[in-house]
DNA sequence: GTCTATAGAAAGATAGAC
DNA sequence: GTCTATCTTTCTATAGAC
């Protein structure tokens, strides 16, 4: 099993992702070179293509890695017996899941225009899949009589755009906690969908 | 008080302007060149440098511009008597404003981390005072009891990111009015303050 | 006020040595 | 698997002609 010194494929293709991820993040894909990447890994630039096959790729990667994550730690949480317990989770489940990857829920929001056409659509796809799983809670309630809501679609779309902001302003040890966050915000969704 | 042909200062200015803002919009600051700004006006790229002295402030005044039309326009908007009314107007007033003007907010969220630290301060104050309106509005609410809120603060943030998120989907021509919309999302802000 | 021309730096990507 | 070196293109910004 024993490897060459200088031989690191295994490590060298996740860090070269966290790297991309934290300096994207930070100044914007198009702002950030290839060497700048290369440099924060401690590697030459001509070094990246052995783990890529150009930029976009590096930013489609992350990308789908995150919609891919986030799909799949909602498909494990347990799903809840009531259509309003159900918006609870889904609420509590968002905030947490996307403050513990502020930097990649970021790039997912902010760099979509960097990707072409068909990467674009893969992503946007994904999207679309997350949100649905939200209507449908939505939708459950409301055919039981337990939310009111004007419109299932637009208080997916509000309520998403609602939590997502948490991002922008949480900072760890500021004056509120995230249990306190969550509670917090699932109050006002709550009332908003009028349960 | 004829002009030499060829000169076109009060012209050209508010074009580049207008064009900087329509590319930085659809592909992002640092992906866009001063030459493709320049052939969108139909200049060459250095003659950009008489109406700006680089690109970062090229950038700077459309964000500042933007922010202080926002406050001047909410400025101007009537003062309703009653907190509850108060918030209706100031709901419609920002997905009507935001609607209008979807390049701007668009890049006034996206772009700021382009800004150097001080036009990135003054940029902050700005949207601060605007959330600052908000937060006044629902504060005397919270105080007459009218509203029940458990965070004014959070609530401020959650209402303008729920409101700005219209703007990631709303179509001209599509399902619903610009009217309609405004009506939905009165009616979940309403619920979710408590109203 | 705008153009042409260009300086000087930096970009993405590839070739070949080790 | 990584590095050095480089090709080619493009960038921001400036200088000087008109």
């Amino acid at each position: 099993m024993a490897r060459k010194s200088g031989s690191h494929s295994e490590i060298t293709g996740p860090r070269i992702r966290a790297e991309a991820q934290r300096l994207f993040a930070r100044h914007g894909f198009a702002a950030v070179s290839m060497r700048q990447i290369a440099a924060a890994v401690g590697l030459q630039a001509g070094a990246l293509y052995l783990y890529t096959p150009d930029k976009e790729s590096l930013l489609f990667d992350l990308l789908k890695g995150h919609m891919d994550d986030l799909l799949a730690a909602w498909a494990a949480t347990p799903r809840a017996a009531s259509p309003l317990s159900r918006l609870e989770g889904f609420v509590r489940f968002h905030i947490r899941f996307n403050l513990d990857r502020a930097e990649a829920v970021f790039l997912s929001y902010m760099e979509l225009r960097n990707l072409g056409p068909a990467n674009f659509a893969t992503i946007e796809a994904l999207r679309r899949a997350y949100e649905d799983e939200l209507e449908a809670i939505l939708r459950s309630g409301q055919a039981e009589g337990s939310f009111m809501l004007p419109d299932t679609k637009l208080a997916t779309l509000a309520i998403i755009a609602m939590l997502t902001g948490v991002n922008t302003w949480f900072r760890e040890g500021g004056r509120l906690s995230r249990a306190t966050v969550e509670e917090i915000y699932w109050d006002m969704v709550r009332k908003a969908a009028g349960a």
